[in-house]
Parts: structure tokens; C-alpha cells; sequence
DNA sequence: CATGAATGAGCTTTCATTCAT
DNA sequence: AATGAATGAAAGCTCATTCAT
């Protein structure tokens, strides 16, 4: 297989770029401008490579599904215990910082832009794929005998997600009560009630 | 030469009318022109009735925590026991429609305008008396003896108002998986689960 | 005589805070909104006493005159000896303040109204009456022997004034080169040789 | 799409069209909107050449500097004599009518402006650099034994530029009493006072 | 391939002014 | 006499976009 074309090159380099600065600033401070300045090329040039900017919607929401979907796939794999699993969850489904970029701009994608249809579809398979995750998890915690479910596995994991996705939006809005260890601490209590396990998230359990 | 309202009276009405069109074009989509076009008032009038767009997007939100809260606190204190007013609390807690304007609204200004201090304020301040008000009714319920807590209360009525916050948003957002009843049902499993109440949300209590 | 009519106490009242602002703040900074504010009345009121703020501009021209010319008369009129006249007059013919709100509006309206004919009436007046004023200082100093003209008496004064005018205007400007004292000396400089007498702004001559 | 000129040009083109706009309008009386109609571009052609007005001004100034002293700079250079040169200089002092349009934008700038820290610096360097000119000249003149100074160089330039600003000042006020001949009277009374010259600006001296 | 120059469309905001009361 | 409410007119500025080169 040939080099990729230069041309691809640029534009892949270019949404770097863009992606970098959403990060940092988020949408509202998204000008073409400065993507040009910050590239080092011009307004033209921009347009030259991007006919608009609608693609970039797409492209936040893959960042936002890699950090909050696969990145935890993988550290899920390769734990064992479910119990682990989920506290691995509960911990990664929630934002560092009140202003991580990505948790940001995906908000502002989803609610300032919340009738378009490839999004509607994006955000629904995003919020499926989180339920199967903590799906997974909670059918190996009752295999293990770790895990009694009060209710049916899919809405378990249904509210797990929906918590993170206050909590999460929470931590962005700076709500004053809600700092991020509070919000682990009430996702945490619900799993416990959830699943019958009081010990969930305390101390790693023994091997 | 405006009909002679009451000053507060002109203002709600336009916040009233601002809220509108957030729901039909979405919040980046308001104008001050359009909306004073459509109000029928100069833009000069806008900026005399709200300094800023600041201004506007704070009373936007007082307009919402009166639909959230106030409207519900009357509600509950009509009725006597726990178990109905957390029913009424939940029901309450979302939006009728996915085009809901005041929901849209909120949630469109809240995460768009995150940084904000004054929006900051409004919306702990928010958070705050939704949990009060489940507060409230868990306590009575425990009093009742309907209602066996397992966690402590004030952590449960987080979780119940983060519930609705998460569930709002998925609706407004047209998730697929999740309707009005869906949530609904979703949110009465956790309220279940953490009073101790099977009964909760199902048939009226008998009198 | 009857005691003055509300009319026209309210009238002078609200002039009289229109300049208290024009000499803080400038012309640039009055604002109707501002002065009815300061004022404790509303906007509507200004323009019932008001029709327009044109004649603001003359009454700038009074308070400029007052501050260099009548002031400084009266301060001459004390001092017998010519050499402590000019001196007096040299002194008090720069703004004490790079911010002198009187002296920065009245070359702001002189130079922004210069061909508004009572603007120019009142400023050729203005520098006739300052040369006047050198006029006769010189002249004095001239018959009491310590003055030597090398030139005809009304090219010093007017020039006296000259170096008055741009010094004043470095001031104001805040020309790095000329601070307040490098402006005296310079003028004491010209003074000194145009009179032929090198002690002028030196010590007070003895008695 | 419009014209190929150099991006230089077309700034200083357009600065020029602002000057000529002053002159006839007052300084206040410039509007972006104006400028660009008359100069046959859209506002936002200004915008992209001055970013905001301070830096149209700020071209404005550099107009002015051009025109006093670059211009004077080379005129004097073509002379020996520094009576010549000192005359020349002079007679370049003063803006050849009430209506010159850069002279009479350049004092409205300056005194519109007065604070902005840009405008200061270059205010300062030129009030500099014509001192420097004039500087250069007496010392030549002390070099060929013409000029014998009673006074500090320095002083005596600072002075000479002085005067020259308040003349100016005067011609586009209209003063009265102060038409460009006498101006130009009184400032050679002052550099002949100054350099114990008296011949200066009589006669061409002889060859 | 890339851009400098230029723009059209539209934004928020400011301000003196008006007028029914 | 005095004003609260409302506005018309316009200003400065921003930004994505275009196009000849």
C-alpha cells in the first residue's frame, strides 16, 4: 500500500488541529480563524480542505465514545472480578476536570444540537453501548456469585448510565454540591443497592 | 406607547417568548432582532428589560426552576402521603414532550453558558432545592413507615434528582431506547430500591 | 425680590452637576443617562429642562476662562513687582494634572467644534485676553526697569501664550519629553529672553 | 476582487480618505460606515486593514509625521546654511491653510484620544524627533558662526517645536487674531531672540 | 496547492429621544 | 412637573466565505 496522499495528510492534520482546539476551548471559541493561525495557514485553506464544519460534529462525538467506550472496554478486559469491572466503570464514566474539553463540547454538541438526526442516532447507539457494557458486567458479577440484582439487569444499567450522564454534566456545570468525589460516592451507593453488594468500590478485593 | 403592563409582567412575557424560539431554532439560534421581531418590541426593548443576553438567560432559568420546583412543591403539599408525593415528585421530574421549550431551554443555556458565575449560582442553587423537596418527602415517609432507607437520605435524593436531570436530557435529546415511560419506569425502579417500598408509583394507595 | 422659581433652581441645579461630571469625567464620558443618574432624575427629566446639550459647550468656555484668566488676574492684581507677576502668570498657565478634566474639555470642544463660529469668537477672545493680560505685565515691568524688550511687547505676549497653549497641550497629551516642571522651565527659559532679565522664576525677588 | 495594490498601499490609501473625511466632518463625525462607502470598500475592508479605529488612527498619526517632519527632513538636507535650514523649517511648521486636512486630524486625534497608550508613544516620538531636527540645525548653525545661543540647545529646539504646535493649533482654530503670517512672524521673533540671529528669515542670505 | 485580499450579512449594544400618563 | 416605558437609528465589530492568482 502506497503512502497516503498528501492531500489526506493535510486535512487528517488539520482536524488534529481543530480536535486540539475544541479540547481547549471548546465550541463556542472554535473560530476559523485561529484553526488557520494555529495551522499555520490561511482562512482559505480551511475551506480549501473542509467544505464546512459539520464533519467535525461527528469527530467530537468518536472522541467522546473512545474516551468514555473503549478505553474502558480495554481496562475492563482485563480485569477479572466484576466487582472490579464495575468500580473500573463508575470511576472512568465520570470527567476528570470541570473543564475537560471533550465531556464539554460533547454536551454542547448533544443539547445545542439535539434534533439532528445523525447525531439523535449517534448519541442513542452511544448511550446502548454504555447499557452493554454495564450489562456484561453485571450478568459476570451474578455468575461469579458477587452480584444479586434486585431488578432486571438492563435497567440496572440502564440508571448506571444515566447517572454518569448527570454527574458527568454536573461536574462540567460546576454545580456546587457535586464536586467529583460526591458524584463517585452516590454512583457508588447506587451500585451497591443495586446489586447487593455492599463492599462495591471499597477496597480492591483480595486475589 | 407599549401596553401598559406592569414592568415584570413585560419581562417574564419575553423570557416567555425567548424560550419559545430556543425550542424551535435552539439557543446558539436566538437572536436578540428575531426575538424582539417576534415579540413584537424593539431590540432596544429587549436590552432595556435584560442589560445583556446574561440577563435573559438567567431569567430563562428562574422561569424553569418555577416549572420544576415550585409548581411541584405545590402540588405535593395537596396530598398527604409519602408514597403519593414522591409518585407525583418523579412524574413531575420530565419533561411532557421532547420539544418541551422551558426543558430545552435550561438545559441549552445551562451547558452552553456553564462558566457563567451567575448561571453557576442559579443552577446549584437549583440542584439544591430539588433535593431539599425529596428530602422532605423521604423523611415523611420514614415517619410514615413506609419508607426503610438503606443509604442515607440526602445521598438518595441526589441520585433521584440526578435521575431526572439525566432522564430530562435523554429526552429532550430523543435517545432512542428511552421514552417518557421508559424513564418513568427507570426512575420508580431506583426509587423502589432505595426506600424499600415495592409498592411505590404502582396502583394509588388505598385510602 | 421674590425668592427664584423651581423651574429654574431645578435647571441650574441639574447644570451644575453637568459640569461637576464634564470635569471629571470629560465630554466623551457625559452621557444624558449618567447625569440624570447622578442627578437623581430620570432621563426624560434632562430633556424637559434641556432641549439639547449644545449650550454645555459655551459653558465649558466660562469655566476655562475662569481658571486662567480671571483667576489669574485677580492672583497678579495682589503683586506689585512685574518680575513676580510674570512669574505667577507663567505658573498658573499649565494644568496642574495631565487629567485636568477643564483643560482637556476645552480643547477637546475647541478643537472638535473649530469652525463653529461662537466657538471661534470665544477662543480668538480667550488668547486676546491672555495677551493682554502678558501685555500688561510686560509693559509694567518695562517702566519699573527690570524688563529690557528685545521685541515689540505684543509678539512676546502673544508668543508667552503660544508656548502656554502647546505646553498645556503636551500636558494633557502626556508627551513623555514634558512633564509639568520641564514646561515652566521651558517658558521661564523664553521669558527670561525676551525680557532680558535672567533672574525671572528664580527667587523671589528681595523686598 | 479588488484592485491587485500592494496591501501597503491600499492601507495608507485608505488612511488618507479618512484624513480628508476628518477634515471635512470633524473627527467625531468619522463613521466606519462612511469611510468605507466613500472609499468604495465594505466596512469590513477597514476592518481587515485597521483592526479597530485606534490602529486607523494610529495611520493617521503616521501620516502626520510623514508630512512634518520626513518631508522637512529632506528639504532641509538640500540646504548649507543652517539659517536657511532653520527658516525652511519654520515656514514647514505651519499648515499652509485652516482646512489642512492632515494637520487638523492629526489635533483631533490627538486630543480626542488623549489616553491611548499608542497614541501617547507616538505623540512623544514625534514631539522627539522634531526636536531632534531643530537640535541638528542650531548646532550646525553654533558650528558655522551664525547662531549664538543664549540658552540650552535643547531648550531652545523644545521651544521652537512648541511654538510651532501652538501656531498650528491656532491656524485651524481660526484665531483671529493669529493669521499664517503672523504666526510665522512671531516664531522667527522667537528663533532670532533664541540664536542672536536677527537676520534670520530677512532676505536669503547671499551666496 | 494555497492564499491574500475583500466582502456580505448580520450581530450586540448604545444613546438621545419621545410620549402617554 | 416629572417619568417609566419604549424606541429609531446607527455604530463598531465578527465571521465564514469567496475568488483571482
Amino acid at each position: 500500500m502506497g503512502r497516503p496522499s498528501k492531500r489526506s495528510d493535510r486535512k487528517a492534520e488539520l482536524a488534529q488541529v481543530a480536535m486540539q482546539m475544541v479540547q481547549e476551548r471548546g465550541f463556542d471559541g472554535l473560530r476559523i480563524r485561529d484553526l488557520a493561525e494555529r495551522a499555520g495557514v490561511s482562512t482559505a485553506t480551511i475551506h480549501y480542505y473542509f467544505n464546512d464544519l459539520d464533519g467535525l460534529w461527528d469527530e467530537v462525538h468518536s472522541l467522546f465514545v473512545g474516551r468514555y467506550i473503549s478505553r474502558r472496554q480495554v481496562e475492563i478486559m482485563a480485569l477479572a472480578d466484576a466487582r472490579d469491572q464495575l468500580a473500573v466503570m463508575i470511576r472512568g464514566g465520570v470527567p476528570g476536570s470541570a473543564d475537560d474539553a471533550v465531556t464539554v463540547a460533547a454536551y454542547q454538541v448533544g443539547v445545542t444540537r439535539r434534533t439532528n438526526p445523525s447525531q439523535v442516532l449517534l448519541r442513542s447507539s452511544y448511550n446502548d453501548q454504555q447499557v452493554m457494557l454495564y450489562v456484561g458486567i453485571l450478568g459476570l458479577g451474578v455468575g461469579q456469585g458477587h452480584f444479586t440484582l434486585a431488578f432486571p439487569t438492563q435497567e440496572i444499567a440502564q440508571n448506571l448510565v444515566a447517572l454518569e450522564d448527570a454527574y458527568a454534566l454536573h461536574i462540567i456545570s460546576r454545580t456546587a454540591a457535586l464536586p467529583l468525589n460526591r458524584c463517585l460516592d452516590l454512583m457508588f451507593n447506587y451500585a451497591r443497592c443495586a446489586t447487593g453488594c455492599p463492599e462495591l468500590g471499597m477496597e480492591p478485593p483480595s486475589p
